[in-house]
RNA sequence: CGAGAUGUGGCUCAAUUUGGUAGAGCACUUGGUUUGGGACCAAGGGGUUGCAGGUUCAAAUCCUGUCAUCUCGACCA
């Protein structure tokens, strides 16, 4: 491509709504530009770099076998009524009515459209398994985007979908998109982690994410620094060290004003470490008391899913005032008129630290024989620093941008739609499903984070835009101008992606917007080719290389062979 | 949805406190001088100050409402 006679533009100030390093070099650079809030459109430069991404995608999907297809994004409503999901999304998904007042959504993900193209072709056992996929824009209402391209409206996510027998042949299809994944990501150049995740609002048996590592990664990511253990805060856990501890007596101790855990450790110079604290819950609009070491923070999912409830929230005082609890003061001891969870480790410590229940006084010394409860499970969050649940080594925090994940679905949306398949004994089946996605612009967002320095982005070179960033410093000089001529020619005709900066502009800005794109390599076409010299130059490294005219473009195929994964 | 901040040429900002004809840099156009890391000089074009009301002789500025964007929180495949 020619600049001087091409959509082209850089901007050479950040952006005063962009908080990223990514989301502000895509804007600067050109690539993407802000409709509205998590709105973006994707301008020449951008698009590319979106097409390589999805064609390496692709290309891996392909070779597993899976087969690519496309949905529509508007879609009646009651495709997701039949499978309970427009509570389960709620908020998150757009509705709008037609013409007519029918009740359409844009789709958040697509699971019932695809078991209902899987029904039209699925009837016999013989059929399975199978696999198929889309590159396709889905929506989601999100509360609040963030982070450029990280948490968006509208986004192109690649979703596939599997179908399957049993667990032994779900298990093989799960690994090859579990396989697939690897390949993507590996050759995008991205630093991830592949880690035990939520089955969330997809419902399930099984999912795991492929998380960018990056600091602005919304997910926590909790790492073991001993063995492979990995997994996301929501469901991590930690092994419980038993303290090793004579119990000693039950006493009530004053404690003027001190309503938090911090103003009780100060007070009574405690560690926090052997102090329970509440939190005065409602599950379902009824009181919840749930107890957690003093450190910890209570993880909702756990408790909801060990009490078995559908919504949390912190208890208004109405609902506080249904049991004896004092809040600030609240203690598992004597404690009625509520439900009283506490979490596993909690049944571990001894001589600790609770609230009696009445104003300005707490409990030292508390040990399990003293406190009444409901039931005990793991509701709190791992901590920095625990023991890993695997192989005892530490434990330590990433954050993390989701840029895939995988899910065993079981067969209920198969159940709810009423699809199914005739077994050898010709009995009807429910199949299992898996669904699998992949988010190219979040893979974008996550290249950038990874990879950049204070001139601008530096993309590998099957993501870049162009390969080739070809730059002649005057283009009033005659042999420069047939020397790049030349070289453009050439290195198109052998099908390398060249950018050719013919712009009648100072060799420093052609410079600065070549670095800010990230072009990974650079030949610069200037005064030494009175030598018969040309420069070469790799984004990725400081200084220049001169190379003989004559050598320059075999010079850059092999560098591109031996580079393009 | 709660709290805070901000909306002024394409971009980044000033003028708002104390009401008095809307300004700079970048970008753009023309001419000239330059030409290896975001050049310089000169002359230009481009904004009913987010929108709607109100107060006033007069509103970017004060008041009310509304919308949008960003940050923190809540929420979250």
């Amino acid at each position: 491509m020619r600049i001087s006679n091409s959509y082209f533009y850089t901007l050479r100030e950040d952006a005063k709504d962009e908080e990223s390093k990514s989301g502000n070099l895509l804007v600067r650079s050109g690539m993407i530009k802000k409709v509205g809030a998590g709105i973006y459109m994707y301008l020449p430069l951008g698009y590319r770099v979106l097409d390589k991404i999805k064609n390496i995608i692709k290309e891996e999907m392909d070779k597993t076998g899976a087969q690519e297809l496309l949905m529509p994004s508007l879609i009646p409503s009651e495709y997701y009524e039949k499978c309970g999901r427009v509570e389960a999304f709620g908020d998150n998904m757009f509705n709008l009515r037609d013409r007519k007042n029918a009740h359409m959504v844009l789709g958040p993900t697509h699971e019932e459209l695809f078991a209902i193209a899987a029904s039209m072709y699925l009837k016999s056992y013989k059929n399975l398994p199978f696999n198929i996929y889309q590159q396709a824009d889905k929506f989601r209402d999100e509360m609040r985007p963030r982070y450029g391209l990280v948490r968006v409206k509208e986004f192109i996510m690649k979703d596939a979908y599997t179908f399957d027998r049993d667990e032994k042949m779900q298990d093989s299809s799960y690994k090859k998109m579990y396989d697939a994944y690897c390949n993507i990501f590996n050759r995008m150049g991205i630093d991830y982690k592949i880690v035990r995740a939520s089955v969330g609002a997809m419902g399930g048996t099984l999912s795991e994410e492929y998380q960018a590592l990056t600091d602005i990664g919304e997910d926590i990511l909790v790492l073991c620094d001993k063995c492979d253990y990995a997994s996301n805060m929501e469901v991590a856990n930690f092994k419980i060290e038993e303290e090793e501890e004579e119990e000693k007596t039950l006493e009530e101790v004053n404690t003027p004003n001190a309503h938090t855990i911090e103003d009780v450790c100060n007070y009574l110079k405690l560690d926090i470490k052997h102090t329970v604290k509440a939190l005065l819950m409602h599950v379902d609009g009824k009181l919840t008391i749930f107890f957690i070491r003093g450190d910890r923070e209570l993880n909702e999912e756990k408790a909801l899913k060990a009490v078995g409830g559908k919504e949390i929230g912190f208890a208004n005082d109405e609902q506080i005032a249904e049991s004896n609890a004092y809040p600030g003061f609240t203690g598992p001891i004597n404690l009625s008129g509520c439900k009283i969870v506490v979490d596993n480790e909690v049944l571990k410590m001894k001589n600790f630290c609770c609230g009696a229940n009445k104003e300005d006084y707490h409990y030292i010394n508390a040990n399990v024989k003293d406190i009444n409860y409901d039931l005990a499970a793991d509701i709190s969050n791992v901590v920095e620093g625990d023991v890993c649940p695997k192989c005892g080594g530490k434990l330590y925090f990433k954050h993390g941008i989701e840029i895939g994940n995988l899910f065993k679905l079981g067969d209920h949306y198969c159940r709810d739609l009423g699809i199914t398949y005739l077994d050898e004994n010709n009995k009807e089946q429910y199949p299992l499903m898996g669904s699998y996605g992949i988010g190219p612009g979040r893979i974008l967002a996550s290249i950038v984070e990874q990879n950049n320095d204070e001139h601008g982005m530096i993309l590998p070179i099957n993501i870049a835009p162009y390969q080739v960033a070809l730059v002649q410093i005057d283009m009033n000089n005659k042999e420069q101008t047939e020397v790049a001529e030349s070289i453009y020619e050439e290195l198109t005709n052998a099908g390398i992606e060249v950018i050719y900066d013919d712009r009648e502009e100072r060799p420093g800005v052609k410079f600065k917007d070549m670095d800010l794109v990230g072009i990974p390599i650079r030949v610069t076409v200037g005064k030494k080719i009175s030598d018969n010299l040309v420069e070469f130059k790799l984004r990725s490294e400081a200084e220049a290389e001169d190379i003989q005219l004559s050598d320059i473009t075999n010079k850059i195929k092999e560098y591109i062979k031996d580079n393009l994964k």
